[in-house]
DNA sequence: TGTCAATATAGACATATGTCGAAGTCTCTG
DNA sequence: CAGAGACTTCGACATATGTCTATATTGACA
């Protein structure tokens, strides 16, 4: 699978240039992915835990919700490329992958030039 | 309205510490207004448009989709506060809030302290 | 091998979303 | 005032999404 910070480090930010329909296609969905309050605070308990990983055992807990959702969810950022997924025994961690925020924040926050 | 900027500058950036339930609400809606390829194409073309504002009847000519869609679109964008909207006689303006992009930027983009 | 514990997958359901065509609202201008 | 042009709003529709329960899978260990 493609590293999405490729993808989007490719593109100026979005207030440089317009972006294109396809720049635009593949940009979407790594925002869809964090688009959510559950994602969001999955995706920032993982990247600020120590270690820049943690365990779906610590992420359940954090969480009022079913662990098939919270499965989901975390289904849902691996498969957007913002998460990276490691299985260790019974457990499974989940790792930010730090380059595509960076770059995503670059697309979103950088000053027109 | 309040200035969404505020509502996400506030916030440490995800990586630095986890997002609370009640931030990560009030972030997702602006992700969530941002996670669609037309809109991400219209933030885009306002944004980086001369004068950093942009007639509705240029960003229609931009896509193959009925006006009342685009006007939609940019409902979306007004309404979570990332377009500004200003109406000059017969046409209707909107201009971007690069604060608020800005400070989106800095959430997901900045580096752990 | 059998059981338990940690995750993932499947299927179902209500709600949200993107799109359109039709109709409404302003505002200029004749 | 009437008509035209620029948007917006409305109502309908198909599809996507978030959540759950139930079930499957996988790995450790007695």
């Amino acid at each position: 699978m493609l590293d999405p910070a490729d993808t989007v480090a490719c593109c100026s930010p979005l207030s440089a240039e317009p972006l294109s329909a396809e720049q635009a296609e593949q940009v979407a969905p790594l925002l869809k992915a964090l688009a959510d309050p559950v994602r969001l605070r999955l995706m920032s308990l993982v990247a600020s835990h120590t270690g820049g990983e943690a365990c779906v055992c610590d992420l359940n807990d954090a969480f009022d919700l079913s662990q098939p959702t919270i499965s989901h969810h975390l289904k849902v950022l691996h498969d957007a490329g913002l998460l990276d997924r490691e299985k260790r025994g019974v457990w499974v961690y989940y790792r930010a992958r730090t380059s595509a925020l960076l770059s995503l924040g670059a697309l979103i926050g950088c000053p027109p030039s």
